[in-house]
DNA sequence: TATATACTTGAGTGATCACTCAAGAAACCC
DNA sequence: GGGTTTCTTGAGTGATCACTCAAGTATATA
């Protein structure tokens, strides 16, 4: 009986994604999404509800995709390789519609305002780092890092260098590969205990 | 023969600069600012243009106090140690609207917009990475740090991490006094030639 | 005190915001 | 092909956006 939709709603999600990690959540207005998702706001809104809600699931399939390409990095360069190659990963990537975080673009803009997306951001954000300290545990299991350090410690580290990383990325004549570059050597230096 | 402003103009920019860190270029609407300021839309436009015109003097505002403060803690307690504590001085200001820079958030809010106000906070960027530099320069003429350094590139890192520092900082659940204790240390073993 | 010169007031400007909804079109089952 | 159901259309909603301006008010000099 009924009518099938003619969109493919992941299609959307994802060009939604790249509309807000873009130009942000108040910089993206509903004409652009009407414009980049070619829909009337009547489909829009019987597909999606809201913004926000919209949104909420680009911040999803954002967060998915970065700990599926980082999973993927561990499994074909082991832990270690795959969190020093993660960050020239990331900021290298050309087709991104941004070089900074989506999470921490999201946080950043919504934050003082209380807004409930925000604290989604901060949740996905968690994860990762989550994902980041189960590859330094690994790293320490196979002896790749010394196994003195705290992996939570670790990954709280390297994750607030990344988010430095590429708020840097953003900026124009900045160096950000090199950054990158040095934050893998950093990891290197893991293989030894601590100096202190 | 003139009427004298009944408002203290450092004060009103001083107040803007708040309202604009804490929410953001977008997120102050100049309702906010008719009531944070006590002005009326008239004698707002008379004092300063524009919304953007007053922004810019706010970020001008904001990167003035920050590198003044930075400027402070060299003269008193040296270069290395100033470097050393400015993490934690930034992240633990209570007073402060908001744990992230103003120039990051500015930044990452109009970078893709293009935004001239995006490249006005990259321009501050600019200056306070060159009073890092300086500072990291003092710290080796004086022999705290290691001469085979060079002192942009550990500025740039520096500054990298600080602004990921305080991205993290913005989050709830993350220990950012700790990062910026990280931080701390990581500058003491400079004061060795790098490993590799 | 008279007058000139700002500054202050606040209702009002058109534009844009996210969003709604009634009507028409298309795809499914029988 | 008829009937049902969903999707699509696009003009239109009130709210809010940054901003204007004519009128009123306070302060300076003469």
């Amino acid at each position: 009986m009924p009518r099938k939709p003619n969109y493919d709603r992941d299609d959307l999600i994802e060009r939604a994604r790249d509309l807000f990690w873009r130009s942000g959540w108040a910089g993206t207005s509903l004409k652009d999404l009407e414009a980049g998702l070619q829909m009337k706001p009547g489909s829009f809104y019987a597909a999606f509800g809201s913004k926000d809600a919209l949104f909420e699931l680009a911040l999803e399939r954002y967060a998915l995709d970065g700990r599926e390409r980082l999973r993927r990095l561990a499994r074909d360069h082991g832990p270690l390789a795959a969190l020093q190659q993660f960050p020239a990963l990331v900021i290298g990537n050309k087709e991104a519609p941004a070089k900074a975080c989506m999470l921490s673009k999201t946080l950043l803009e919504l934050q003082a305002h209380n807004h409930p997306l925000a604290e989604t951001a901060n949740l996905h954000l968690l994860k990762m780092e989550g994902q980041f300290s189960e590859l330094f545990e690994q790293a320490q299991s196979s002896g790749e890092i010394d196994k003195s350090y705290d992996s939570r410690i670790l990954a709280r580290r390297y994750q607030s260098d990344l988010l430095g990383l590429r708020v840097s990325a953003e900026r124009n004549g900045v160096d950000a590969a090199a950054i990158a570059a040095e934050i893998a050597r950093g990891l290197s230096a893991l293989s030894n205990p601590p100096l202190a």
